[in-house]
Formats: C-alpha cells, sequence, structure tokens
DNA sequence: GATGAATGAGCCTTCATTCAT
DNA sequence: GATGAATGAAGGCTCATTCAT
C-alpha cells in the first residue's frame, strides 16, 4: 500500500494518479467485465470500483453518475465496433466481394468478440427497448454499418447479376451475425467460433451464388 | 375505474377474491406489460401490483418473492411460445414444406407477438447471459424447437433433392426471425410486421428452391 | 378433510366447530410451542395457526389480536404456575416444612417443567423488562408465591430456632429455582432434572440446618 | 443539537466521520439502550439510528445486518462482563476469600450493573433459547466465569473445612447474582442495589460459615 | 364458526451520490 | 486526484389484520 520512498524506476507499480483518459478507459473496462458477470440489473458502482481496484468515489468523479458510466460505455463498445468493421473493409481493398467478407468476418474478430464483450452487449441490447437513448447505438450497433452493407449488398447484385432485394438480405445477413452472437452468449452448449463463421458464411453464399465457396473457418 | 354509484347489474364489476390461477395469470400479464415499458433493470413489485390494480402485498403472497415471479413469468413466455407454434404446426398438416411456412410465421401471430411480448423477451435475453436459470429458457426459445426445425430442413432437402446443411440452415432461419424480432423492438423505425415477414421468407427461399415465392405476407 | 356424511361416534375426528374455550386453550398451547422453537420476536401468527392446524383467521377470531393472544399466554401459564402450586402445597398437609419442601419441588412437576414450557418463559421473561403488562406475571411469576414462600421462611425459623433473614432467603430460594429453570433451557450441556432438584434442596439445606437431607431427588 | 451560530472555539462539535471502531462501539451503545427500552422484539435498525444520531445507513455499513448488529452487541457486552470481573479478581489478590467476593460483587460495578445493561441482557437471554448462536455467551454469561467460581468454591472449602458439593455451591452463587439481575429489571418495586448485594453475600454466608459478616453492601 | 385471499404499514437492506479529509 | 465514511431515497419482503364467502 505504502508508496512513499519508492525507489526511482520502479515501473511495475501503478501510478498514484493516472491521465484522465486512462481512468476513464479502465473503468469503462470493467465496467464491461462487470455487466458480462452480474448483468445489467445487477451491476453497482462498487462492483465496477473494485473490478478496477479502485474507490468507489473515483466512479463518480470520472463519470459524474451510474447513468452517465453505461451510456458511456455503450458509446466506447459502439465505437470500438464501428472502428474495427472501418479498419477491416479499409484492409480489404476495393473489391465489393473482398470488402463483404472482410465485414462478415470482422464480427469476430478477437478484440471484439471476447466473451465479456459478448455479454455486455446482449445486456445493453435487452435494456435497449425500453430506453429510448441507447436504442440508436444498440439497433443495430450503427447506422453506417447498415447502409455499408446495404451498399455492398447493391453491389454484389450488380457484380453478379443477381437481383435479390438488397435490403432484405443485407437485412439477414446482419441479424444472423447478431443472432449467432446471441447463440455463443447464450446456448448452454454452444458451438465454435469457426462453426459460427461458417453459418455467416453459409448465409452469405445462399444469396451471392456461393461466391464465398472456399474461404477458410478457421482464421 | 370508478365504480361508486354503479348502476344496477353492473357485470363487469370485477370480484374481490379470484381463484389462484386466474390471480396469478393477471400478475403475469402485468408483469410482462412492466417490463416491456421500464426494462428488466427498472421493473419493481409496486410497478406490477399498481399495473394489476392489486396491493403489492398480493403479489408476494402468490409468488413469494420478485425473482420467483420473474421467472414464473418467462416460463409463462416460454410456455406459450412453444404451445403457439405447436398449433400452428398441427394445423399445417403433415407436408414438411406447409409445415416449415407454419413454423416461420407462427412467430408473428398477434398472441405472442405484440410489443410487450417483445420488449420482454428482449429484456429477459439481456439477463439470460448472467442468469443461469434463465438460459434454457432464452437460448433459443425452446429445445424442441430447435430439433424440429432441422428435422424439417432435413425433409426440405430430401424433397427438394438440395444438400445444403440442414443444421446451419436451421440456425439461419431460427435466428432471423430473432434478429427480425429485436429490430422490431430496437430499430428507432422499425419496418412493418409484413415487411418481417417478408424478411424470414426470403431468407426460407434463398435454402429452399423459392419454394415459397408465392406467399402473401400481409395475412 | 372431508366431513360430511361422517358416520355417528366417531370420535377420533376432531369436530368441525369446537366449543370456544377448547379452541381458545388449543390455540394457547400452540402459541407456547410457537414461542419455545421460535423465540417471542420471531413467533407470527401463522406459525401459531399453522401449529394448531387452523387457519390463521381463527387466531385473530378468538383472540382480536396477536398482542392479546401473547398477553393470554402468558396469562394461562402464569395460572397453571399458580395452581401448580396451590395444588402441591394443598396436599402436602399443614407441616411447614413439608410445604416447603413441596413448593420447592413443584416446580419441576411434569406438567409444568417441560422444555416448551421453559423456553416460554424465558422468552416472556426477556420481554417483561420493557414490557409493563408483562412484568407482575413474569417478575416472580407471582405475588402471591412471593407472599407464601416468605410465610413459610418465617415458620421455618420459628419451628427451627433460626434467625436468618426470611426475605432474604426466600428471594435465594425463589431465583435459585429461576436460575435453575434457565440453566436448562440455555446451558449447551444442561444437567439433570434430578440435578437440579438437588441443587434447589442444597440451597434450602443451607438455611435451614439440613432438614431436607433425606429427600430423593429422583421422584 | 443545534449547531448554527456556533461560537468559535466550539470543539464539543462531534466531527462527521470517525475512526471505525469509534462508530462500531457508538452503535453499539445505541443497540443497547434500544433493546433497553424497546425490548429484543421491537428493537429496529432505525431505531438504533436515531439514538446514536446517526442515519440508518449508516448502520449497515459498519454491521452488513441488524442479525450482526445484535450478535457484535452480545459480544460486547459478554467480552465488557468477563474483562470486568476478571479485573476485579485481579484486584482482589490472591486470598480465595477475597476474589471471591470481589467476584460477586464484580458484578454490580456501576459500569456493569446500569438498568440499560441489565435490561438488554435479559432481552438476549430470552432469545437465546431459541437462538443457539447466543447460547454460550448467553448461558453463563462466560464459561471462564464457571470454571473460576467453582476453583473458589473448592478453595472455600479446603479453607474452612467444609465439604459442601462445590459444583452445586457455585451453581447457587451464580444463579442467586443472575437472578438478583433479573429482579432489578423486572419486579414492578425492586429493591435497592444494596439490598441485592446483601441478598448475593447472604447466600454465600450459608454456604461459607459466614466469613462475609463484616461486609458493607454500600460500597 | 371457519377459511384464505387481500391489504398496507413498517421493516431491513441496497446502493447511488455527496463530501470532508 | 483519491479515499471512504456518511446520507437517504427506494425497493423487496413480512406479517398483523380485515372481510367476503
Amino acid at each position: 500500500m505504502e508508496q512513499h520512498d519508492a525507489p526511482l524506476d520502479a515501473p511495475q507499480d501503478p501510478p498514484r494518479t493516472m491521465p484522465r483518459d486512462d481512468r476513464r478507459a479502465q473503468l469503462i473496462e470493467a465496467t464491461i467485465k462487470v455487466i458480462a458477470k452480474m448483468g445489467y440489473a445487477r451491476t453497482t458502482m462498487s462492483d465496477v470500483a473494485r473490478t478496477a481496484g479502485l474507490s468507489h468515489g473515483l466512479v463518480n468523479f470520472h463519470f459524474q453518475s451510474k447513468e452517465n458510466l453505461l451510456l458511456e460505455t455503450l458509446l466506447f463498445l459502439s465505437a470500438e465496433y464501428h472502428a474495427n468493421w472501418q479498419a477491416a473493409v479499409a484492409e480489404a481493398g476495393a473489391n465489393p466481394q473482398d470488402q463483404l467478407l472482410a465485414l462478415l468476418m470482422a464480427d469476430f474478430h478477437p478484440a471484439i468478440c471476447t466473451p465479456d464483450r459478448l455479454s455486455a452487449w446482449s445486456a445493453f441490447w435487452g435494456e435497449a427497448a425500453s430506453r429510448p437513448i441507447y436504442q440508436d447505438r444498440c439497433g443495430s450497433f450503427d447506422a453506417a454499418y447498415n447502409a455499408f452493407i446495404e451498399t455492398l449488398c447493391v453491389q454484389m447484385n450488380n457484380e453478379l447479376g443477381l437481383n435479390s432485394d438488397p435490403i432484405r438480405v443485407s437485412r439477414i445477413l446482419r441479424v444472423t451475425i447478431q443472432g449467432v452472437w446471441l447463440d455463443l452468449m447464450t446456448l448452454p452448449n454452444a458451438y465454435s467460433m469457426s462453426e459460427a463463421r461458417a453459418t455467416v458464411i453459409t448465409a452469405a453464399n445462399a444469396f451471392f451464388s456461393n461466391v464465398f465457396r472456399n474461404i477458410d473457418f478457421e482464421a
């Protein structure tokens, strides 16, 4: 506990004071953990503080209120999610088919698709129905995502000479990912991550002439 | 609401005491309403009692605890859901194609697919991740449902001479319905019930050679 | 449960309706049991009704309130206690020495000195300090008892030519019985009833020249 | 009570926050007062908090539950009782006769023998019969006490050449003190503290050849 | 007389929030 | 910045009491 007299260059000791943003990130990460473990309804400020290894007074200092802490946590998850698929798509190049595959697989990126994050997302979804302020961040995660996957479906149709309804197809792909996520959270004996990926690819293949037939799901 | 000065022959006057099961049903219905409106986390016993027009003591009298009231509510929803699709399938006859259509559309039956029930389901899903006792009732609603839709997919494949993976296809159909439900709850400007049905049919058509191409979604 | 059509002369079946006083006695006996088991603080009307095998509505019907039920229970115990030592003394004849012995042993009469009754007495004592209405019934059980044991001590002094203070001696004998009772209730490994009797006799012998030296404690 | 307009240098102002142990002691003292006044059964957390001049939330903060608060109060009384007679005996020197006198009189020490403490003890005794967890602390207050008074009785017998049963004698002395305490609590018109002391000494004299015949009870 | 559903006051407890140090 | 004691609103639960049947 004692810190006075600490020798210079003791890097393993967490500093007594940290930059604002680091503390905030630390607390948000703790919030995700607690929501995942306890559920939304039974998440308390003390749990969050204890998980972060901080005093509970600090949580209010940095986030003003529990309401705000939870909202900021959702905003963080939402931004992280957005950044993740944006990066994946950017890396995929200009080809719609590559972009769609990148988009579909992005949700299974290990930084995003952790048990804690899946649980936290589920918890926020459950509350969103009665919390207008959560809705536009939870509904489909991300309006830009919806717009983009629709665009891709249109481009795929054009490229492949198909005429399926891109709105419905993109919706099915989106909710399939969502549903697979929920399965991973909820099912007593859930299937593997590879099987989850395979399921999403199976859906995409059904609408786009099997173009993803040679994908390796283990990646 | 007022009853004073009730004219002679006012048969609508609710009896002060009711049979146990009727009161339980009444309280469960109130619980669904409150969860839908307030969300799981902010549902209180007083809300439930007030919504049912009863004293809060009665809720504990019939359900012993809040925990138990919520569990019984989930069990009720689960049983209701199960009974609904079972009835729909039974009515559809022996043809797998008719049975699958009946199954897919059953979830949109007006008795099941009300805003209150959708919201309540969402709320329970959100909690299920951290409540093992909820999981087997929420996971996929219903293990029998999963088994049955898989069987139907196998039969459809046989009949239509297809060889898609029935596990993955049935999973996609299931989560598509789930996802469409969540959309109806969560999206700021959700689409219509017909569009919801159409989306599910679109998914089924993609896997089963368009056999449902002539379905009327408005029914 | 069914009682209709009961053949004449079925004495083993408790009658649907009982005389007032029998029901009251039945409920008081149940109250003693419950207080003994649960303690005063955690005794509830429902416990009493359940122990008596009756509906809890009946308890209020017969006793108007919990407060009154408890008071009447104490009055019953008090009257029973009084009647017991009165009868014992009456049976002992006119000799003060025999009367004192009868009085001291009366408290160990099997009708009085049961675990349930001892516990119930302890519970009422504990409450008496803050309940003026209990005090004169609990303090020394019974003012007549105090007066009588003092009289006996005076008579014993006269007969034996002693001059100990009869007030203090009678007080010591009284509280010794009380204390032995409490021990039987409270001590983890209490001593036997014979040892309890022996202890009281030992006290009496100390003040009255060993006149009770040949008493058989096992009786 | 009022503090507004407090003059400069008002040192009596209680600090808003206190060390944990001080607050605990303060709350235990308040609990004793409330039990004494209301009895065990009607003691509420709010009463305790109000008596201590603190918010009710603080009681749970320091004691977690009512159950625990009451248990810790009993443990405190028990420890206090033990420390009191230990100190009295230590001060009395090595002579068994002096030690026994010190032990018998210790229970009337003004720090121990206050109306509030006597009432609280009575209340706990009353509950102990149905609370195993209270029993070993209430039974005879203190197993060490029992052992010690027995030892003293043996030593007194040896010194005085007597052969009374030390177990029964020590038991009578112990329950006489207990009974006198209960009298002070319970009797409508209880006798004085001096008379209480005199009664105990009278008992001791009866068993030990009047060795305490010259004691001044007023001390 | 007897029943048990219904009521509501009162209690214990939790927990978000404040604030002196 | 950081801490943790302190507050008090709010909620779950118990249980004595009532009352229609």
